[in-house]
DNA sequence: ATCATAAGATAACGCTGAGTTATGAAAATA
DNA sequence: TATTTTCATAACTCAGCGTTATCTTATGAT
């Protein structure tokens, strides 16, 4: 049917075998075979430019689709080798998802609509084994290059580095100088115990010196700790990049108090697979730039800020 | 892509092999080929109940447009083969085509709409020839038995059987005797001079005595004699079952007077092919079929008749 | 008419895809 | 853990479709 499509398009066997990218011979012979098999002349006998029959003509019509549905198919896979269409599976630490990595999907999405992302929230533990027993094709955690396995890549998109955050007004936020027992009167709220902020939070705090202090929240997504934060007085550890965002966004502020940073990087992680999916390593390559672009950024605003040790 | 849509739409390589009356082994070994050409996995690896992936589906939909193709294709060779589709050419003499004829025509396109009916007119001869070169695959024609030669065959469908028309407020028609000398007073109009009926038409009137006449029109369709007739008070030689349609609509009427029966029979002419069109033997069997039950009409209308010698 | 040209048919042959049966491995399920 | 279901592999066969080389025939111009 696909050669009888061609024939009649081209308005001859020879040029329509040429079209297909076949021998005259060929599509002669089976043609022949076809309208045998058939029983019925599918071009008038003895008529030197082909002429269709009128079944024939119906049957190229048939055959049209077929060769559309096979152009299509054929596009297709060139999109999805070249990763401009498929489905990927993401996974990160809430926190960041929400906070920074988000955004950089949806920007990805907007420029590859026919790619499908699939989003899940996991720590680093999770997002490894998802790597290894492939049931995920990228990670983006706050990681150490130590507790990355030989199986999987990680490219450092961000340094670590958390602040303390509270809401705009804070009376803690207008001071240029912010002291030790300042901090303690307030209440904390924190992550979820397993994550890895939480930790964070606690080094944190043990690092400057607080020992006791009261957590008035804890556990829930970005969006309910920027809700508690916005709503109270209460102060939290958050990534920087995180709050940057979202002070921008005039929504949070950030004391301006160094504290130490954690040990692991935002890093995206991906299998040494010999053949991953291109939309993987097509999304990976975005993100990265992305956040090339976001790293340069903070560390250009950076330079107006004034951080207390 | 039709084996994978197969495969998708049965839940299963085995249940799709089934489905496409093929191995197991074969589809499963079809599959690993394709998955290796495209370089892409199209299930998902290590599920048991075969798991398509995002790509497999998106290729197993153009698989569908394929399947469909291939089975309107299949119906189509089917109504093609038992004659429910396709086209006839069809050709007989002018006054018998468009006065009995076309209207059976008229029933079986009603009847079969894909087919695709190409009437043309033409007399016993050109319809001869044009069933022996093949541009042709039916004639009704009056034609005698010895014309017919032996690769044609000649279905008798109406005895030959002419009568005087003339317009249905005629001087004569209500006469329930008429004379020779009546007839003579009125002008004649003539089929065309090439056509049988012309000859009948002599062959009448010499037949009758009548060896002066006027003829007043020549030549037209049936459309233009009976025009004519209808408009003056000519009369004309036409085949009765012509006649016995146009006088039920009241549009002719004929002489009571019984003239001789022209040795053609109007027949159903067909080559005798090893592999003759199916539409065209369906068309002839329906055509025959209803000329039946037209003989028989006229039969039963026939006995509360009486014709003059 | 006849000849040149273009278009299709045929012949001879090779190779790959796709089919088969028989059997093994691994997931799913009880 | 045992059993069943489901898929993969192996080994082999064959028909379809591909090729090149060459012949036949319809078409159109001289």
């Amino acid at each position: 049917m696909e050669m009888l499509a061609a024939i009649v398009d081209a308005g001859g066997l020879t040029e329509g075998a040429h079209a297909l990218g076949k021998s005259q011979p060929s599509v002669s012979r089976s043609l022949t075979l076809l309208e045998e098999r058939l029983g019925l002349p599918l071009f008038e006998p003895g008529r030197r430019p082909l002429q269709p029959t009128e079944i024939c003509l119906a049957l190229a019509q048939e055959g049209r689709k077929i060769l559309a549905a096979g152009d299509t198919a054929a596009k297709l896979i060139m999109r999805y080798r070249d990763g401009q269409r498929g489905a990927v599976r993401v996974a990160g630490s809430p926190i960041f998802m929400d906070g920074v990595v988000v955004p950089v999907l949806a920007a990805f999405q907007t420029e590859y609509p026919d790619v499908q992302i699939n989003q899940e929230y996991g720590y680093a533990r999770d997002v490894l084994s998802g790597l290894e027993n492939g049931t995920l094709d990228l990670g983006i955690v706050p990681i150490r290059a130590s507790e990355v396995p030989g199986s999987v890549e990680a490219h450092q998109i961000l340094p670590g580095r958390n602040v303390i955050a509270c809401r705009v007004g804070h009376p803690l936020a207008r001071k240029s100088t912010v002291r030790v027992s300042d901090i303690a009167q307030f209440p904390w709220i924190a992550p979820p115990p397993d994550s890895p902020l939480y930790h964070d939070l606690r080094a944190v705090l043990e690092g400057i010196g607080v020992r006791d202090f009261k957590v008035s929240f804890s556990g829930g997504s970005l969006a309910s700790v920027t809700n508690v934060l916005s709503t109270s007085d209460a102060m939290t550890v958050l990534p920087y990049s995180v709050v940057f965002r979202l002070r921008r966004q005039n929504l949070l502020a950030a004391l301006s108090i160094r504290i130490g940073d954690p040990d692991r990087n935002l890093c995206v992680l991906t299998r040494r697979d010999m053949a991953p999916k291109s939309v993987s390593s097509r999304l990976a390559r975005f993100v990265r730039t992305e956040f090339a672009s976001i790293g340069q950024l903070i560390l250009r605003s950076e330079q107006n800020m004034l951080w207390r040790q």
